[in-house]
RNA sequence: CGGGACGUGGCGCAGCUUGGCAGCGCGCCUGCUUUGGGAGCAGGAGGUCGCCGGUUCGAAUCCGGCCGUCCCGACCA
């Protein structure tokens, strides 16, 4: 990395390389000055034609195409030193949106004593209930984590400093690495066992103060994703094994997600279906009449069942579904899972409502120790005593219905709740669909989305566990109300690939493009060429943009084409009329091409880089 | 953890059914030509066929075990 040189624009080509290597050394076989950082032809563009065949989401065959990834092990990559670069902007945007709001950077360490996590509970739950913590020993046999998450270290940091309301609100946040024992890693960056992510806490005297910090951490997220050119929803969210009373999560848009995002069209009301709820009508109640037995010989489904009653509808059926859950001590359980006939069982509600680590429908011999039936005729009414009964919400609004009749062959209509069968303990089993009606009186539509960033007001369950209280304004020491608040960061960066590509290779938005822009000389060698593009290249820098010279010897096919697979967003090309001082302007996205003069292309590129300036050395 | 698939030069693949010299494309190296959309010609390098064991005169190929990777599901802070 030598960074003198004699070249006609070195001097300001100079200033920009570290101050070790600024001074001294003699010339360069390399025409036109030398910044080697700042040129391809010092640089390992790995690109490739075809993608690694492990390769199947998207955004994981355009970053190996590109030559920014590699694969080490199953979810675990290497960040090439272009990739690194978007990762390093997007942490850029992150720290400058959470200072802006007076949160405090700091760094905890990645590998955590077991103790804190016995305090608040979880050690037991993240090493051998789902064990996705990684742990270790050390040599005295200390027993340690390899962190997943933070939440004791911040409680327990906080403990030590923090003891007045008068030191709060406070937030504090890190971005470093994360360690996951994921049981299946997939999609390339999109779910892996060791990423980045910036976490941060927040830390407040009252409910009602941490409801406004968890809202101003929410909105600068948003904030965060708009600067990215991440298109993203909030949405309601599972607040899960964190434990905690709110939680949202923010939802890109793509194929590949792993969750789904229930949107009313109406506009005002979004969850996961995790937590999703359809406004069900119900079904008006017919007539009372004595509970009667029908014979339905063959009836183990909504659809042969309906003929053997023609004037019950769907929605006035009422479903038993039966399944064996495995808890969180171990022990098994047969569940009647109870919801409307038209409608089906979301089996993460379902386990969530139980308590259950694992749901697995009921084999047949469980179902008929249950019905003493065979599958397809269970009901509510005279199941054995020993299955605990769950019903979604939907189904206590029904009366009259049909059911199984737990007897091969037949089934009860006419069944009224409180009349012939208790009605069961209630929950939100309900599974969404496309086209439910929403709660805010559109439609729902489901979409697939990655989960870019989670929130979480988390209450005093840490605080209380870690021993971090706060005095209050009445003299009163209380707990600390906490929050959670995370970002992939690499998930992030494959997001935004995701849904910025098109079948040249990625379209990096200008905020987060590993370099804004790149100056392609069309023939190495050529004087004109070169000395233009290396002129343009330092006229750029000089106005704080971030370019690269292409000076690769290259035919232009190539290095046009690694130009539109890496995807940076600008091209500035130095050919035909380089002598007369005029380029060609290209604009990654569209493909947009015109002839302007060098200057000209410079104040463009300029100026779209201010406009989503990012400080990459914050201080 | 259940189901499925795969593992052969750097990358993508064929060969395996029916055992008999390890191949193709891309990439790489050298030379000449070429030079605005992944160049042409000529020459060349590069492979313990994932690992271990078995069967056989002989194994990339058949058998057994193990390891690794991907996909679907389960799970997912």
């Amino acid at each position: 990395m030598r960074c003198a040189g004699a070249g006609m624009a070195s001097a300001t080509l100079r200033a920009r390389c570290p101050e070790p290597f600024a001074a001294g050394r003699g010339g360069t076989s390399r025409p036109g000055g030398d910044v080697p950082m700042r040129r391809l032809s010092n640089q390992l563009i790995a690109t490739r034609r075809e993608p690694p065949a492990d390769a199947s989401a998207v955004s994981h065959q355009l970053l190996a195409r590109a030559g920014m990834l590699q694969q080490a092990g199953a979810g675990l990559f290497t960040v090439g030193p272009l990739l690194l670069r978007t990762l390093q902007r997007l942490e850029a945007i992150i720290r400058e949106e959470h200072d802006a709001l007076g949160c405090q950077e700091l760094r905890f360490t990645h590998l955590q004593p077991r103790e804190p996590w016995e305090a608040s509970g979880r050690w037991q739950t993240l090493t051998e209930d789902d064990p996705i913590m990684l742990r270790t020993r050390t040599r005295s046999g200390a027993e340690l984590g390899l962190g997943p998450t933070h939440e004791e270290q911040a409680a327990l940091f906080a403990a030590d400093g923090v003891s007045s309301h008068r030191q709060l609100p406070m937030v504090l946040y890190q971005i470093a690495t994360k360690f996951r024992d994921e049981p299946r890693p997939r999609s390339g960056l999109l779910r892996t066992k060791e990423f980045t992510m910036k976490d941060a806490y927040s830390y407040d005297a009252d409910e009602a103060s941490a409801a406004q910090t968890y809202e101003r951490l929410a909105e600068a997220y948003a904030a965060i994703f708009a600067r990215v050119g991440l298109d993203t929803l909030r949405a309601d969210a599972d607040v899960g094994a964190m434990g905690g009373t709110m939680s949202a999560e923010f939802l890109a848009p793509a194929g590949i997600g792993e969750d789904f995002l229930a949107s009313s069209d109406a506009g005002s009301y979004r969850a996961n279906t995790e937590v999703a709820r359809a406004a069900l009508v119900a079904p008006p109640a017919p007539e009372q009449r004595p509970m009667s037995t029908v014979e339905t010989p063959g009836a183990t489904t909504m659809e042969t069942l309906q003929p053997f009653v023609p004037d019950v509808p769907p929605e006035r059926m009422v479903k038993t579904l039966l399944y064996g859950i495995t808890t969180a001590e171990g022990g098994q359980e047969v569940i009647a899972a109870l919801c409307r006939g038209d409608r089906s069982i979301d089996e993460s509600k379902l386990a969530k409502a139980t308590g259950a680590v694992e749901v697995a429908m009921a084999d047949a011999a469980m179902i008929r120790s249950a019905t003493h039936a065979d599958p397809g005729y269970a009901g509510p009414v005279g199941l054995a005593e020993d299955v605990r009964v769950v019903g979604d919400h939907a189904i206590a609004e029904v009366q009259g219905f049909v059911c199984g009749g737990n007897a091969t062959d037949t089934h009860h209509r006419d069944v009224w709740w409180g009349r012939d069968v208790a009605l069961p303990e209630l929950a939100d089993l309900d599974r969404v669909a496309d086209g439910d009606p929403a709660p805010d009186g559109g439609t729902l539509s489901l979409t697939r989305a990655v989960e870019v960033g989670h929130v979480f007001l988390l209450g005093t369950r840490y605080s209380e566990a870690l021993g971090l209280s706060a005095t209050g304004p009445d003299g009163v020491e209380r707990p600390v109300w906490m929050g959670s608040y995370g970002i992939g960061i690499e998930r992030l960066a494959a997001a935004v690939v995701e849904q910025h590509h098109d079948d040249k290779g990625i379209v990096w938005p200008t905020a987060v493009a590993p370099h804004t822009a790149v100056v392609v000389s069309v023939r190495a060698g050529d004087p004109d060429q070169d000395g233009l593009a290396e002129r343009i290249t330092g006229q750029l820098l000089d106005a704080d943009v971030d370019a690269v010279w292409d000076d690769r010897d290259a035919r232009p096919g190539v290095k046009f084409a690694d130009a539109e697979l890496i995807g940076f967003p600008w091209r500035i090309t130095a050919g035909r009329e380089a002598a007369g001082g005029r380029v060609e302007l290209t604009w990654r996205a569209t493909g947009e091409t015109e002839v302007v003069d060098a200057d000209y292309a410079v104040s463009r590129v300029a100026e779209d880089a201010r406009r989503h300036r990012v400080r990459l050395n914050p201080r």
